[in-house]
DNA sequence: GTATTAGTGTCATCCTGTTGACAGCAGCAA
DNA sequence: TTGCTGCTGTCAACAGGATGACACTAATAC
């Protein structure tokens, strides 16, 4: 589903590090570190000192922040081959969101200081690093726009979009996605409640655009579940 | 009220030529071309092609989005000083938002791809870029935050307290701001309707916590605001 | 195999904030 | 001055969705 090769950067869901050549390489190597993180475990804490970037191998990361109260949101789910925690190369002091491991994970991390002396020998990457931040610039101001014109029902249905877009295989003429989340996580992220997220699978399912169970989500009429967003 | 000097680099509202010499201001000079704005004309359209990036000498700009059915939401409001339009430099192919001039404006406006050359003769400009949009990322999810965990009135408040720190002048032990903003425009920053940002402001007012008319705002009793939103 | 826990499905209730409507006011134009 | 237009103030009616409660089912642990 990557849309290599579009002449949109903002597509290119792209690896900063791609164009590096061996020695670049090696040396990149050489100041990153592996990390097993089982599912559920955190990765770093709100408050926490940032310094480390990371580059996530293998699984799915959230990205959570907690209200006064004690609400949890979703900021953003990470796909394997992305980069998060990014704001510690601008001297973020401190973390100010929960990184959590949604499956087992293989995370790089990369020390803050020793990036960026990376980055001074290695120029190109700044640009890659700025289009990177600029990237979820846009998915950030998208997500605002959402919150704003959009009711519970829009706002799932464009997640459960974007998720196809993201995470989905087409198999004949439906798309699978799997593993799915649960709905209290879909509602974090789409800014509902669990039950009214249940309400909304429940009845695309009943009109047989979608189906789902805890493992997998298989979307059946793509077409009718953008005429509800368009 | 700027705060310079500090070690947040996220609070420095910072000028990213400042650290120009004089061949640099010179040829930054030649690439740029000064606007008058009148009030309330538009700077750039959504879907025209991104070409230039702006930075604002005098005046408010506000950067909009419209929904399919017509609503209207202000992304952000540009203070003098400021830069905006800066997706340009990421190549982003063509607006996806909308400035206006808030007051009577004088905009500098830069070629894209002449600033472009021009950031590659001055490589010290690609981590102020890079930080500059990750502020903007920072303030975009400070947002989103907000919509998801916040009432109206809290929403409002919030966005009282950021003016008064952004645009206020503190005479005696209260904060002027001047010019105010339309109850409509203030509905389209916090994602509420004009009515009930007026009985929001009408309430703090009855409880002297703020004065305020069309022209002006006056916040009384600070800390009264902030416990709203503690 | 059974117990325990985490997640799902469903409902009635309530409440925040939207909507539409209209009156009053300020500011500008002629 | 008169009129027009855009903004403010206020209210009643309505609705989308949150909340809490509880039964049910799948997954995991023992």
């Amino acid at each position: 589903m990557a849309a290599e090769g579009t002449k949109f950067w903002y597509l290119e869901n792209f690896n900063i590090f791609k164009d590096l050549n061996n020695e670049g390489m090696q040396e990149l190597r050489r100041i990153t570190s592996m990390q097993d993180i089982p599912k559920n475990q955190p990765i770093y804490f709100p408050h926490e000192p940032s310094n480390a970037i990371f580059f996530l191998k293998k699984g799915r990361v959230k990205l959570t922040r907690t209200s006064n109260d004690g609400k949890e949101m979703i900021l953003a789910l990470v796909n394997k081959g992305e980069v998060f925690g990014e704001m510690a190369f601008l001297d973020e002091g401190e973390r100010n969101d929960f990184a959590t491991a949604l499956d087992d994970c293989l995370v790089c991390a990369i020390n803050k200081n020793e990036f960026k002396e990376f980055v001074e020998r290695n120029p190109g990457l700044n640009v890659k690093i700025t289009k990177l931040i600029g990237l979820k610039l846009k998915k950030y101001s998208e997500r605002i726009e959402e919150l704003v014109f959009k009711d519970a029902e829009q706002r799932v249905v464009s997640f459960l979009l974007r998720l196809a877009d993201e995470n989905g295989k087409q198999i004949g003429d439906e798309i699978f996605i799997k593993p799915f989340l649960k709905h209290q996580d879909i509602a974090e992220l789409t800014a509902t409640s669990r039950q009214t997220v249940n309400s909304i699978l429940t009845d695309l399912r009943e009109k047989h655009i979608i189906n789902f169970d805890r493992k997998k989500l298989i979307i059946q009429n793509k077409e009718d579940l953008q005429k509800k967003v368009s």
